[in-house]
This record gives structure tokens, C-alpha cells and sequence, in this order.
DNA sequence: CCGTTTGGTTCCATTATTTGAAACTTAGTC
DNA sequence: GACTAAGTTTCAAATAATGGAACCAAACGG
């Protein structure tokens, strides 16, 4: 892993110190960065410095560790408004949920992986940060294969090159030209099933949400387990899930324009 | 405003930029951040170019409008995580919520402004990006003098330097001179008040959260408005709120070494 | 239709920043 | 008091960023 190809410049290479300390998933020292980094050591701390300055990451001083910084909090409020479908969709994912009693996802591409943006839980309200935010892989599970096969050739090329292809399970698509054949299939089918490729017991049914030019907004799941449901009876809620992805990708493709200033 | 003033390095301007975007609140094409920015136009295409490219940012082809990506999304939620006291904090602030009745906020300071980062609402449960990762002003509220109060000589005067000292209401300090009074009394008492400075008819009692070694982590208020209780009624509660800010840090402290790897 | 403006993209010689091996400074060990 | 590990600083060479100007394309206006 890391085989962060080509981080151009040093934006890129200061973003990638920034993911690596998000990796780690706790505070951590600079030595420890160190280790796990290929830049040399002098880099690496100015990229730190940079970084601490910026308030991007925090130093704390009593044990030198450095973490994520609570800038990246306000910024990421703003994406999560200004950008992500979560806000728009709120009250679709609330319908959806409320009429198919299902677990509800709503995920976005994010460099060939799968970022749950929101989340429906049926039984209890949702907590945020504990749910969204998450990434997944793109190629087993439902969400992720249903954006990836209405993605342009070039996003596909560049997730393709990304993904892991991991045997989760003994359903799991292991190769690249077994997810391209599926791909096909969802495409024709319209909606992409989770057949436990993921995680045993696991299996989901979910539609792209599209704009009408065809670009791929991001992805809408019904998930179930084995033991509830069948996949036939979760695909009886495409026509469903289908619909409500339309209504979310009308009101994104309205919403974008406030106010001409 | 601007006036970024020392905007360090290739780093620092990319960041600047992203904070431009985040700061108009909706996709922005390139000719409005241009107008908006200090820098030249090759210079700030490249700067979009490679924040596009690295994920921070978004291109809505249909448009060309810029908007945060989701990578944004995932690294704050590494941060919240990691970094801010909100997971740590979330059964304390049940706590306080449950026995005092009241609003709860939970305050990381950010660049002298105040970032919320938990929120509890009496009612109903949190939403969690609706309420939290918003911003407030450090010097006219209760968890922004709170934490004034108990910063180092340095984060004052550069807290300071970043205030507006905008008079919200007609109990607004105002300047320099008196929030420094403030904040000397803030910290004889232990604890401090907002006394309708930000917003008629709301008040509060904030207490810091401190390390053992004095340094500050966040703040900790029970809000109200006029209307339903009064200052001292809040200030009863103090004690309960600074026990409640003691256990926070303890935890906090002690969760600095999940595994000594 | 053709001249013009507006919005976006690319060039490229100049300039400033980044780079990283190595030297240095602290603490901790033994 | 020599030895180590962790963090910080230096400095010439290498590299990347810069930005004025040219360019392209699409919309506009007469």
C-alpha cells in the first residue's frame, strides 16, 4: 500500500503526510512517520512544520506527537454542505428508509474507494461521524460497483488501478476483468447487487444517482443481511431506490445555483 | 479580510485557496475566486489544478465550478476522531446534558476562532455536521474566553490579533483592553460567562478542559436565554460542568497510548 | 458574419523554493 | 562519560513555482 504513485509537487506531497497521519489513527510521533514514509528526513519535518503551522495537523507538545488538525474540521463542514449529496438528500434517505425499512447508504467516489456520506439506520438516528465519513472498497460492494459502471473510461481506468481486489469473502470478484464483465451487467441491469462479496451475510442492492448528462453523482444502497432477506426480494426496491436517486440527482443539479450574486 | 498575511510556502497558498472555496459556500467558478485572490491567474490555476487533482477539490465539468472534495470529508473524519475531544467527551456530555437540562457545547479553539465540535441539545438528538464544525468568535463567547483565559502568552496575543471585536450586542467587549480584564477575572473564578455578549438573550458558563500540565484542550457550556434561567442559576451548575471538564481530561490524557506498537 | 469581449488554458525563461545528506543538538541509556 | 536514539538545523544543488503574455474557444454584438 502507499504506492502513492506520483504526488505532484508539494501540495501532493504534503496532502499525502496529511493521509498518512490520518491513517495511522491516532497521534503519532515523527519517527514513526518517518519509518512508514519514503521521504528523507529533513522533508518529512518540514512537510510537518508546514503542515503544524498551517493548522492542519496539531503538535502536541507534551508528547511530540503531531495529529490531525481541528482546521480540517471546519473544512470539512463546508465540504459536507457545499459539496457532498448528503444535505440535499437527507429527506429522500429518510423516505427510502422509512418506506423499504432497510439499511440506507449514500456513498461518493473518492479515488477509487467508497465514501459513505450518509447513512440510514432504521432503527436509530443517525450518528454521523460514527457512520459517514467511512470509506469502503469500490469493487465489492454494491455502492461501489454501481458508480464504477457508469463511470467515464478514464475514472474507471484510474479506480481500476486502485483497487486492491482483496478476496473478502468466497463471493468476492478477485480480478479486474471479472468486475469489467459485472460491470456490463449492472450497466444492462441498471442497479448493482452485493452478493456477500464484502462481508458474509451482507448483501445489498443499489443504483447510481446520475445527472442528466450521465455524469455519476454518487450511489444509493438498500442493504440487508442474508438472514432477513433475499437479493430478490431487496431488488423488488430497485424501482423504489431508483426513483428517489432520480429526485436527489434533480434537486443537485437545481441547487446549483443560490444565488447569482 | 484575507489577509492571509504569511501564507508559507507552495503548502500554505493551497491551503488558502481551499479556504477560499470553503469560504463562499458553493461551488465557485474560476473567475470568482480570481477576482476574490491576491494571486495571479497562471498561479491560481495551478494551485486548483493540483487540489483538483489531489481530491481537495472538485470540478463540476457541466459548470466549471470548483467545490471541497470529498477527500475533505474523510480526512475530518479521521480528525474527529483523533483529534478532537468529541469522541472521548460524547457519554460526558450525555451526562451533563441529562442532569442540567440545558444546551451543551463542546469548543475546540481553531486559528482564535471558536470551532464547535459536539452539541447537545436537550431535545433531540445531535446531527452531528449540522451542528458541529461550525465557527463562532472567540472573544464574545462564553467557550472562546473560557479558553482564552487559559492560553499561553502566545495563543492570546495571536488569538487576539485574529478578533474583530465586532459589537454583537450592547454587552459585546469591545476591545483588546477589556477582554484582557475578562479574562483575568475568568480565570480567578474559574469559570466563564457569556452575558448575552454574542446574542441578546443567550447566556452561559463555560469551564476550560485542562491537561494536568495547564494546557488547554477545550471548553466545556451550559447555555441558556434569559428567559428561562438566570446567570447565577447557571453559575450553580458550574461545579458539576468543571467536574465533568476534569474527567473529560483525564481521559483524554490517558488515551494517548493506545498500543505501544 | 466578422470583430470583440469574456473565461479559461498553456508557454517558458526567470526566480524562488524545496531538497536531502550531513552535521548538530538534545535528552536518555548503560 | 561514552553511546544511542530522536529531533532540528545547514547549505549548495536540484527542482518546482512563478506570472506576464500569448493563445484558444465560446458567447456576444453589431
Amino acid at each position: 500500500m502507499g504506492a502513492e504513485g506520483h504526488a505532484d509537487g508539494t501540495v501532493g506531497k504534503a496532502l499525502d503526510v496529511l493521509d498518512m497521519v490520518a491513517r495511522q489513527g491516532r497521534p503519532v510521533r515523527f519517527s514513526d512517520l518517518l519509518t512508514h514514509s519514503e521521504y528523507p528526513k529533513a522533508t518529512l519535518y518540514r512537510l510537518l512544520q508546514t503542515l503544524t503551522h498551517q493548522g492542519m495537523l496539531v503538535l502536541d507538545p507534551d508528547q511530540g506527537t503531531y495529529a490531525l488538525g481541528v482546521r480540517l474540521v471546519r473544512l470539512a463542514h463546508a465540504a459536507w454542505a457545499q459539496s457532498s449529496l448528503a444535505p440535499i438528500a437527507r429527506p429522500y434517505l429518510d423516505e427510502l428508509a422509512a418506506k423499504t425499512g432497510e439499511t440506507i447508504h449514500l456513498a461518493q467516489m473518492d479515488l477509487g474507494q467508497v465514501l459513505y456520506v450518509d447513512k440510514r439506520n432504521a432503527a436509530r438516528p443517525v450518528e454521523m461521524f460514527a457512520q459517514a465519513g467511512k470509506v469502503g472498497p469500490a469493487y465489492c460492494t454494491g455502492v461501489g460497483k454501481a458508480m464504477l459502471a457508469w463511470a467515464t473510461p478514464e475514472a474507471l481506468e484510474q479506480a481500476l488501478a486502485r483497487q486492491s481486489f482483496h478476496r473478502h469473502t468466497d463471493q468476492t470478484l478477485e480480478t479486474p476483468e471479472k468486475l469489467r464483465a459485472e460491470l456490463k451487467a449492472i450497466r444492462a441491469r441498471g442497479h448493482a447487487f452485493d452478493r456477500e462479496e464484502h462481508e458474509r451475510g451482507i448483501i445489498c442492492c443499489a443504483v447510481p444517482i446520475l445527472t442528466r448528462s450521465g455524469r455519476v453523482l454518487g450511489a444509493l444502497s438498500v442493504t440487508s443481511t442474508t438472514a432477513r432477506t433475499t437479493l430478490a426480494a431487496l431488488e423488488g426496491q430497485a424501482g423504489l431506490t431508483k426513483d428517489i436517486a432520480a429526485r436527489i440527482a434533480a434537486e443537485a443539479e437545481s441547487w446549483r445555483f443560490p444565488e447569482p450574486s
